[in-house]
DNA sequence: TGGCGAATTGAGAGATTTTCTCATTTAAGG
DNA sequence: CCTTAAATGAGAAAATCTCTCAATTCGCCA
């Protein structure tokens, strides 16, 4: 099952898997093909039909515990779109920047975290001691652009 | 009623409604008292019995349209916490940057915007093209940092 | 390869959160 | 004050999320 699909993702996912002695379950890759396929995030009605798909009937309560298991292992990630919308991206751990195409919804990586550039000197002045970011860029992307300019 | 409670945020939130030709309703008001008052984010709910404290009944739906009408005024903005939680707070209309203590909840906004330092370019060069942005940094505010280094 | 034990899942009930409807109330201009 | 459209209240309905426990499946080890 799934075998010619495989992908970076999943190959990856079953590593994160492995190390923390979880099991690489057929539900538990589909997540990360369905989510690997889109290249945006989707809903978790959205993750459910389409492991459906591939798996038949497969429980909605699997997803949800799929989803917080991945994003608990940062393999997964919830993006909150502006409107309210939310859904669920494959994310490498620890990449906390994004570009969000408010057209088409594809998420893009940095090519290196923004907040290196910040000056957080007059931030830090206040007293807050900063430890993580998030970090989200709006916009267009380059297909979308040139569709519409 | 609220007269005396009066402060400077629902003053605001009087003048965007008014602009706008929307009502200043107690409800409203009350709302931007409760969440003014709290100094964090607060949840749907949270904000209902703060408003029933004041008002007496009202409501749940009145709540939410009600941050559905502040949060498209700009007057109101919702946070999502890293573990998944979430909640509104008051917030001048534009304001997108903001520090959030992981311990006390509380919001504080940036003396300056930090994205003015960081260089587009190279996120530009990839076609993108920035609109807006979202940026959340996470740690300790000087409060919490005093009671436990 | 086959079997064991623990992790994981499925199914549906249940809890929670959010939306909707429409009669009633209320803010704000005349 | 009066009028009128905006806004609210109440509760039903829809959507979303969680929980339980018996059944299944993965991964280890012989």
């Amino acid at each position: 099952m799934l075998k010619d699909f495989e992908c970076l993702e999943e190959s990856y996912a079953k590593e994160v898997l492995r190390e923390r002695g979880l099991r690489s379950t057929s539900q538990r890759l589909a997540v990360i093909h369905v989510l690997h396929e889109s290249g945006r995030p989707l809903s978790v009605g959205e993750i459910h039909d389409g492991v459906r798909d591939i798996l038949g009937g497969t429980g909605l309560a699997t997803i949800y515990r799929t989803l917080e298991t991945f994003e608990g292992l940062g393999v997964v990630r919830r993006f909150n779109f502006p409107d309210g919308e939310s859904g669920y991206a494959f994310s490498r751990a620890g990449n906390a920047h994004h570009m969000v195409c408010l057209k088409c919804r594809s998420v893009f990586d940095f090519p290196e975290c923004p907040v290196k550039s910040f000056d957080l000197a007059p931030l830090e002045r206040t007293g807050f001691r900063v430890k993580d970011h998030f970090v989200q860029f709006f916009g267009q992307c380059a297909d979308c652009g040139e569709v519409a300019p």
